[in-house]
DNA sequence: CGCCGAACAGGACACTTGTCCTGTTTCTGA
DNA sequence: TCAGAAACAGGACAAGTGTCCTGTTCGGCG
């Protein structure tokens, strides 16, 4: 007499897994598509979840937004600029290797979504606070990375006639703007162009410091 | 007997007007809240128009969407960015004077909305090749307008280091880039630093032909 | 073993979304 | 003057939206 709604034999608890494929499948929606355009439930059937079980995770939209900024945004720009500004021989090389490989991935993969972090900022930076404190956030450390490497450049004597801080705005800005260009044209070229005038401009900061 | 609705006695058709109204409260909206997180009812409500009235200027929200970028965001970049061009007596001087008169007006009002057509592309390009294809055609009227003022100082003999496409793809993805900055930190310190930049990087482009 | 909270199922819920439809009013041209 | 089209009113409509709620099941701990 009383329902019996399918057993569910197979279930198995896995909070972390069912987690990481919920902000999994926010980001990739997210960042492709946009905040506002992603419904919850697409999101579901994505990750393969009920309602139930994103609630208890997330209860709101918001709270998977910022978990997507926190958790995989912030690692993205770590891994596609933070890292390959470490591992290069200098400031101006990192740089040229972070936009190559990215200009290179965008052409093998035939479409270019544009930048994760500019994506999110420009949706939903005027949207909420709390948004827009997480975004600056992963702006900053971003900026701050690359004004470090070029420190360090410095120091080594390197790059005397850069502004360190003012030129890694510049590069973060070039970047976020070319993405943007080549999101609109989706063809990579602004990328390559941006590159090859930013590596110029650091040629010519070689000489004497400036003013 | 007979439902008499209101008579609605001060009607007058006014068709151009009551579309620019439309527009322009699209305009609004769009560039602030984004296209997906502004609704048709609070469109009517602000251009004081009813659902008929909006069906029938513009039977879908696509349509508004292209209207607003044909009539209003292509004429803001005409506005801010082609005519200072024209007007200034040097590719670079009207390059800082476009940089200055923004990051003054953000900083009057106080608030950062950030680049309209950077908002919409970023959020439509992927969205539907119609908007991409508008999109594309304000940025590349924009990028093409700088390269020709640049190409004009290099005819009067400034310049002469500088690439004019390239370098005018530079300043659109600096500006639009520096513009997301801003918009994460709500302060328009990125635009002035870039606009510094920027010059700093034409002063020294003006020796001899780049390579 | 018994138990209890965390993890999850599945759907109800109120509300909003964009679009369309039937009328009514205004204006233009013949 | 008088159709007839354009301009507009006002609401109906289905299809979503995000959130919440009541159960059921899993997993660790005493």
């Amino acid at each position: 007499m009383a329902k019996q709604p399918a057993p569910a034999r197979g279930r198995t608890n896995d909070p972390e897994g069912l987690r990481r494929r919920l902000v999994d499948a926010a980001y990739a929606a997210f960042t492709t598509q946009g905040y506002h355009a992603t419904s919850m439930h697409d999101l579901k059937r994505e990750a393969g979840a009920t309602g139930g079980a994103l609630s208890h995770h997330f209860p709101t939209k918001k709270d998977l937004g910022l978990a997507v900024i926190r958790d995989r945004v912030a690692d993205a720009v770590e891994e596609t600029w933070i890292e390959p500004l470490r591992s290069a021989a200098s400031a101006s090389e990192g740089i040229q290797a972070a936009f190559s490989a990215i200009a290179s991935e965008l052409e093998r993969r035939g479409a270019v979504s544009g930048c994760p972090l500019n994506n999110l900022a420009l949706e939903l930076s005027r949207h909420d606070p709390d948004f827009r404190a997480q975004i600056e956030a992963v702006f900053e450390r971003w900026r701050e990375a690359i004004a470090e490497r070029i420190r360090a450049d410095r120091a080594a004597g390197l790059a005397a006639g850069l502004d360190p801080d003012a030129f890694a705005t510049l590069v973060v800005a070039a970047y976020s703007g070319a993405m943007a260009m080549a999101k609109a044209s989706q063809d990579a070229a602004p990328l390559r162009i941006c590159a090859e005038q930013l590596a110029r401009a650091m040629q010519e900061g070689r000489g004497s410091p400036a003013a």
